[in-house]
DNA sequence: AGACCGCGAC
């Protein structure tokens, strides 16, 4: 930039800013180099007299690819106004921003249709992405099914239409009729598997990718190491890290980041932190997945000491980083640090907490006994409260043996969440727990009616390249004597320094559901 | 003269 401003100066001064050929070239980089400054270019688009058409189109896609979507639709009528003609390429980059401005889309396809660039098949293939983007698969498909002609694009862009709209049955027999399928067509099929939570059915497809011959780029393999994450398929996992390092010298800022959290989320903090120390040019997404990844393995300490290196290095957070610190601060009960963060937040940063956020307040104020605040902030909410937030407050209820608001919390759990049978186990130990035997019976009662059944808690865990699974109750494990007597050990080992009153004696059958 | 469509990890 600082070397265009040069150039532009001395433009200036020969009179070639007048040109407008010159100008374009000046306006293009400015608008879409990564480096760029997209005021500038608009500041020096202001100056010309005649612009044409070509300028209004890289200037709309200046804005629409910045995600200043509104800008680009009101430069669109801008330049309607002033009588422009758009033609085949104002089209593609104009219904990129449609997509996320409501109610636009339909009344552009009416003009792609009046100015006649209706057959052209980069303006009908992001017809097909705008309505796909708003949720409007029928749409999509209408103009799949009418396009005159149609590329690799056309179809690819169709298949992604139907997985975003959650019918993977279509998006399969689409699949299995495509003409021609390229690493984008797998890739689509693969993500589209994962973001539907058929994760094994995802490795499937990566199998049968590989036997054909296509090579995976980035978007199949973060696909595939997100559904690894989701399995805790560490083996899978470390198997396609390793299939990277393979193939390319350094690893995209997407792939480094995904593998950060699948190392997390499948236990291997030290692998994770390891590849996170190993990333440059880390984005706010990367700082999210290692803070968030710090916070599920309990370490509150190192997670907001990531949270004040990430500010430092002039990173600004998100909610997806406020949930990881937050919840931080709930899992080590550090609850004026919390507060702290949270009106972080919403006060300096402006972010709307959701659920989420607020469930993890709830859990702190109710831990350290401040349960009417807790309550308090559940009705100041400017959001519906998800049963997760109830939840931790019956939780703490029971903690602190809060009998009445134990069974306020209680009751819009049954509403909110009546399928939850540990809800109901909660309830009923805060009225044994207060000797109210008739109220904790009752809710029993009621539990067993619903039918409502315990879901067999279960484990898995990988050692060494195998897979151990435990279902609450069996005995099959080959070492199940020696696993046994550790847990023994462990837990007296615990209830020595165990809370008293969290261990007082309830019926037996209640103790085995708490456990 | 110059450009346009398919892909988003937490």
């Amino acid at each position: 930039m600082k070397q265009l401003r040069r150039i532009h100066a001395k433009m200036i001064v020969t009179g070639l800013v007048l040109e407008i050929a010159a100008a374009s070239r000046l306006i293009q980089f400015c608008s879409s180099s990564p480096c760029g400054d997209l005021h500038y270019a608009f500041s020096v688009f202001t100056q010309i007299a005649e612009p044409d058409v070509f300028l209004w189109n890289i200037l709309i896609k200046g804005y629409a690819q910045s995600r200043e979507t509104a800008k680009a639709i009101s430069l669109y009528r801008e330049m309607l106004r002033r009588s422009f003609r758009p033609n085949e390429y104002t089209f593609p980059v104009l219904l990129k921003a449609c997509s996320y401005v409501p109610g636009t889309g339909t009344s552009v396809q009416g003009h792609v249709l009046k100015t006649g660039n209706d057959a052209v098949v980069e303006v009908q293939n992001s017809l097909i992405c705008m309505y796909s983007r708003s949720g409007r698969v029928e749409s999509a498909c209408k103009v799949f099914d009418t396009s005159s002609q149609r590329d690799t694009v056309s179809w690819n862009s169709m298949l992604d239409a139907l997985t975003n709209s959650g019918d993977m049955d279509s998006a399969w027999s689409f699949f299995n009729s495509m003409p021609q399928r390229n690493d984008i067509s797998w890739s689509a099929m693969i993500n589209g598997c994962v973001n539907n939570g058929l994760f094994m059915k995802s490795l499937e497809l990566f199998e049968q990718m590989q036997v054909q011959n296509v090579k995976p780029n980035d978007r199949t393999l973060a696909g595939l190491i997100t559904a690894c994450s989701n399995l805790g398929a560490l083996e899978q996992g470390r198997w396609i890290h390793a299939y990277i390092e393979r193939t390319e010298l350094r690893p995209s800022l997407v792939l480094s980041t995904a593998l950060i959290d699948m190392y997390a989320k499948c236990g291997c903090i030290e692998a994770a932190r390891a590849i996170f120390d190993e990333t440059r040019n880390r984005d706010l997404v990367t700082w999210n997945a290692m803070i968030n990844g710090q916070a599920i393995h309990g370490n509150a300490k190192q997670a907001l000491a990531l949270f004040d290196e990430m500010v430092e290095c002039s990173l600004t957070p998100d909610g997806i980083t406020f949930a990881g610190v937050l919840s931080a601060c709930s899992h080590a009960g550090l609850l004026e640090k919390g507060q702290e963060y949270f009106y972080l937040m919403t006060g300096t940063h402006r972010i709307t907490p959701d659920s989420g956020h607020y469930g993890c307040m709830v859990d702190l104020l109710g831990r350290a006994g401040r349960l009417s605040e807790a309550e308090q902030l559940i009705k100041a909410m400017p959001v519906k409260p998800e049963s997760s937030v109830w939840g931790a407050l019956l939780n703490a209820c029971w903690v602190h043996g809060n009998t009445e608001m134990g069974a306020r919390a209680g009751r819009v759990l049954m509403e909110l969440d009546p399928e939850n049978s540990g809800r109901y186990t909660l309830l009923s130990n805060i009225f044994a727990k207060a000797g109210d035997w008739n109220e904790a019976a009752l809710v029993r009662k009621k539990m067993k009616e619903k039918g409502i059944r315990k879901t067999p808690g279960s484990s898995l865990i990988e050692l060494n390249g195998s897979l151990h699974e435990f279902v609450m109750g069996d005995q099959l494990h080959p070492d199940i004597e020696h696993i046994c007597k550790l847990v023994d050990d462990l837990t007296a080992e615990m209830a020595t320094s165990y809370d008293k009153e969290r261990s007082e004696a309830l019926d037996l059958e209640d103790q085995e559901e708490i456990l």
